[in-house]
DNA sequence: CTGAAAGCGCTAACAC
DNA sequence: GTGTTAGCGCTTTCAG
């Protein structure tokens, strides 16, 4: 005497009504089942319509899983992202998920914490159950992400990698207007309040950076490197204050919130004492205090791009999209303080 | 002639290497790889070696699907948000993915956009993908609820349905200390600015207000609904004002920022005119201007209890978890203005 | 138009 | 220890 309902593999309770049932039930076989739900014009309206009902009042959910198995697709998407909470991938998600549902797919996140050993986990877990992957920011060593790209569809956000297609932000652009903007106001000491080493936008930003400052003649050191976080950006601000430059220019805009709040705690005025700029624009940037001169990217914009990538998959070579950044002026930035 | 490596069903340039390759390659069965590769123990340490070897260098990756289809699971929880981009639910979501990592489950996130029609479609595709599911603040019908939960564990965040397991904040306790403050202040007239009308919460919280208004003698109405966004606080500003009272209480922090921008924007001194209230205590809560007033929830903690719950699934009978909540003070309220 | 049967890639009895 | 053999739930030829 065994117990009433042990079909399902799964847990207690529950129950899964398959093909069989229904085909069972209406008296037809599985193969007229899947058809009258998959391809109703293949068959007979009489059928069709008997199988379908029974489909329903049993409750029937095709699985996903088994269906995946043999053709291959879940129409699902993966967009992985180093920090789920930060602000600067709403756009690049809401981007995503506008194009997702266009086509009909479903997008799902994961957040990686910055960490390669996660990424790669999610990677090993998803991978195999979404048509394709957006990550952005990847950590993961180039070998790990060409080896990853020839099982899946992977587009690459902010980070570069030959043969791999990506949408890029134009970093270098980014760092030129808010070179030029500070040298505007008159500053020639500039710290850079640095973000993960590891990671590709750090390294090019901080490229540009130096590039740009011997073009415009003024010093620039990199402080850090700081957790790309409020917290991260108030231990940069004890850092950066004793710099002794006249503007800090944060890794992002987390840090550089981070900065101000800091400052602002400790009385230095912004941008009295010192200016503070940011990178990303994100929710928040508007309304700190001061309001914060950042660098702003058009980040729904990647995420439609990234994800049309994705889709149009009969790459004639890898895409490669540059887009375009503005620097965004507010009060956190103003003229330098009169040398002493 | 055909193309050299047409096997896989995927896209173009896809191969994925399988058991069977692995145990052609190793000259052994495939039930040999299988064991060699996931209860290592079983198999003689020499073809354990060979086979793990040959597995490595043909790059040989398991198919979660596959597995998954006999298993049943795939070790990926779901947890499903209406809004990712509101700060509220990260301290959930980092809860939820510390726990799942605790417990070797890869955590996935998606994004309903508070559109229960998304929250159905990616029920059903994720749902027999995962082995569980967080629906937090689900707009979804109790009988679609319960539904999902005979086929899948389930359980809820922010929404009580009888049977369905559940983590809830304790929203009375929050508005009453809210309405407490308030009257303390010397607050008579309060005007509620609602969020979205079919949610739980704003139900509850609305049921709440009235509750304690009349119990503290104060008046309160209610205005909106209003989207629970930035933008929507910058309409729910005006109607405040308009609406004669001297205390704001906004359905939730996003809102309640957007009032406090939009205020800003038209000089009404806050709390001088008017005082504001939240409910979340988000990202931006503190340096927002004036640091606005709200009340708090452990939502890591919410988050934990959540996975938990689910992975605990021997269900005694569901569990019901309360969580409490804080108010927290900040400069957003203040005295009521003399009555003129 | 419908049914039978062969798998998808993998796991899990059950033999040898 | 290792191989053989059934499937998991579904789609998809291939017959009829």
């Amino acid at each position: 005497m065994t117990s009433p309902t042990p079909r399902s593999p799964g847990r207690a309770g529950l129950q899964n009504v398959t093909l069989h049932d229904v085909a069972r039930e209406a008296g037809v076989a599985v193969s007229t089942v899947s058809r009258a739900l998959t391809q109703p014009d293949r068959i007979s309206p009489a059928t069709r319509a008997r199988v379908q009902e029974v489909a329903r009042r049993l409750g029937y959910r095709p699985n996903r899983i088994a269906r995946a198995v043999v053709s291959g697709r879940t129409q699902m998407l993966a967009v992985l992202v180093p920090d789920i909470t930060n602000p600067h991938h709403f756009g690049l998600i809401r981007g995503a998920e506008e194009r997702a549902r266009a086509a009909d797919r479903t997008l799902v996140l994961g957040d990686t914490r910055g960490d390669p050993g996660l990424e790669a986990d999610h990677l090993d877990r998803l991978g195999s159950v979404v048509d394709g992957i957006v990550l952005a920011s990847s950590r993961l060593p180039d070998a790990d992400l060409l080896e990853l790209a020839r099982r899946r569809p992977v587009v690459l956000h902010n980070r570069e990698l030959p043969g791999l297609p990506g949408v890029v932000t134009d970093f270098d652009d980014g760092i030129r207007q808010t070179l030029a903007h500070l040298v505007a106001l008159g500053h020639r000491r500039v710290a850079y309040l640095s973000g993960p080493r590891r990671s590709w936008s750090e390294g090019r930003r901080w490229a540009a950076l130096t590039a740009g400052a011997t073009q415009a003649g003024v010093t620039v050191q990199r402080l850090g490197p700081f957790a790309p976080t409020l917290d991260g950006g108030r231990a940069a601000a004890d850092a950066g204050l004793a710099s002794g430059a006249t503007a800090l220019v944060g890794y992002n805009d987390l840090l550089a919130i981070g900065v101000l709040r800091r400052l602002e705690e400790c009385g230095v005025p912004v941008p009295g004492t010192v200016s503070v700029t940011g990178f990303d624009d994100i929710f928040g940037a508007d309304f700190c205090h001061p309001p914060l001169t950042t660098v702003t990217a058009p980040t729904e914009e990647a995420g439609r791009a990234l994800v049309d990538v994705l889709l149009d998959d009969r790459s004639p070579d890898p895409e490669r999209i540059v887009l375009p950044v503005r620097l965004q002026v507010r009060q956190s930035t103003g003229p330098a303080p009169p040398t002493s």
